[in-house]
DNA sequence: AAGAATATTGAACATTTGATCGAAGTCCAA
DNA sequence: TTGGACTTCGATCAAATGTTCAATATTCTT
């Protein structure tokens, strides 16, 4: 452990754990209090100090609730929304690693899914660990799954497919899903006790179409077909049900039917461009866990109460519930 | 969960996670800038928003990894010593919370021991668990187990032992100990897979001296016979070895031979006062991991080292190591 | 519904924090 | 050793934070 990184130790646990000043800890190390600035910021961005909000499970608060009522979840977190940002990727990537390590055991192996979110959950993870995680891709296409940022640490053993997310032909896709790496990895992703995916909205700023693996003549299709939204690249129409695609023979990715038989499936989602693709993933009963934000999960109960009430008209007499 | 547990919830959320400052936080909220200040406190106070120092492993400080290889300890955990506060306790105790929180599997039991130390780890961690810890008492004498601080959450459940630690009689004791509630918790405590324990001085301080268990003469006689502290109340030598007391016969307390067979028994003390003490505990290898803080650390290495160099010198010939 | 007890607010102020400068110091390669 | 790249320092200032206190607002009691 070198000099500076026994400094950043010591300031944050002085001004954290022992609510000293920054001028006291500056005394008391030797050093001048820009630094103590310095060091306080070097270990806050490398996790070295780490801040965690207890959320006890015994205590939901209502909208989790809602959710985990609503949707027959296992479990919900709904973090603040915050107005400022454009999305709030990050903010739930954050709150699904706080999550996730509260019930990680030692040395288990997770499953991640493509996408911006699980990819920032990834790196919140690696960040945070104190020992290496052991993390499993479920598609191809290693990019996403590679630390975002330069310097941090990162606290990963990566079991990727060594595969492009989409193969050039169908052929190509089947060659390649019979290589014994591939497989090898696929039989990891089925021992994992938790499994991570993001839900991809039919938009401009979904992950598919900035990564050009689809281009916009692709998604206009896709959304005259009926598609909702994406689950690790396989599409759904808004009841869940797969949704036929023109790249779904070529894609190397853990079919829908093995996410089903993964236990906690921890989707991690927010936006109001995403509502209609988690209600989607939600009505196809792929989550077990859902990990997003506030005004996200007041939308999505909001829609599912409409269209419940709808459909309780429709059935017949019953008044509106109040 | 109440609105005031919420706003607590949102503003450290919003505070610590985002970054943004109370000014905004109190806009988002509609509340006053005052109410963010005292909104935090709280949460902080009750443990909601939590901070964690990242303790690698593999990257021991040098401190650390002396205290394991001249002492043959499994791990180490130092932490800075606050030159303000008369003693550390609480200090290190915040430490093994944390250290214990890292390494515990849901719903396992954790064995505590008698004292000020073990005690604060105790409502340390209660405060942070997210769900109820199961702890199991090591000793009679129920007042160490319960809470210190008042409106606290407690997220804990006791098994204690229901007797007090010391006995009228030698007899009494005895009978104590064939009652069926007391074997039930005395076999719970061979399960736990963590032990915590806390470390007595021989001074002034020390717990037994102030809780009035041992009186001032009791301590004279002890120091005579060659006491250097004590662990559940059982008093050693320098050497580690049992000293025959008064009061051991009349004591219900976890013998330390049944110490010895338990997993994991993480010691946790820290004061200029105790370096004999530890040291004792240390050479009687009652202990498999040790929490301190660097002040302590430093004189403890110093302390053995000296020893062994004294030794190596009576043996024979060998030279001064530098 | 009135009054007491408690909590929240707004405003003013002291302290602490964070950012920016040029100057001084340190490290590294040529 | 010299020059350049980089870090740290000290000083200054603006912003953010924490404290105090009297004035309101809210809650609870009777």
């Amino acid at each position: 452990m070198d000099y500076e990184e026994l400094l950043m130790e010591k300031t944050a646990w002085y001004y954290y754990l022992e609510n000293m000043t920054q001028q006291k800890i500056s005394e008391l190390l030797g050093i001048s209090r820009m630094r103590v600035i310095q060091l306080l910021n070097k270990a806050r961005k490398d996790g070295v100090i780490q801040f965690k909000i207890r959320h006890d499970s015994a205590r939901r608060m209502e909208t989790e609730r809602d959710l985990i009522d609503v949707f027959g979840l296992n479990d919900a977190f709904v973090v603040p929304t915050n107005p400022v940002r454009e999305n709030n990727n990050e903010t739930v990537a954050k709150a699904a690693a706080m999550y996730i390590q509260d019930r990680l055991e030692p040395n288990a192996f997770i499953n991640i899914g493509y996408g911006d979110t699980p990819s920032r959950v990834l790196n919140n993870l690696a960040n945070m660990a104190e020992n290496p995680i052991s993390v499993v891709s479920l598609t191809g296409g290693v990019r996403y799954y590679l630390p975002n940022t330069q310097s941090n640490i990162f606290n990963a053993r990566l079991y990727l497919l060594p595969t492009p997310l989409l193969a050039s032909s169908k052929e190509m896709a089947e060659a390649m899903l019979q290589e014994a790496s591939v497989k090898e990895v696929m039989k990891l992703a089925s021992l994992s006790p938790i499994t991570v995916v993001g839900i991809g909205g039919i938009n401009e700023e979904s992950t598919v179409m900035k990564s050009g693996i689809m281009g916009r003549n692709d998604f206009l299709l896709m959304k005259m077909r009926g598609a909702a939204g994406d689950i690790l690249c396989h599409f759904i129409n808004k009841d869940g049900e797969p949704v036929d695609t023109d790249i779904e023979d070529r894609l190397i990715s853990t079919p829908l039917s093995t996410l089903k038989t993964l236990n906690n499936v921890i989707g991690v989602a927010a936006g109001k461009s995403k509502v209609e693709a988690i209600s989607a993933a939600l009505a196809g009963q792929y989550l077990n866990v859902l990990i997003t934000d506030e005004e996200t999960a007041i939308q999505l109960i909001a829609v599912k109460r409409a269209a419940l009430e709808e459909k309780s008209e429709r059935i017949g007499g019953k008044r509106h519930a109040k």
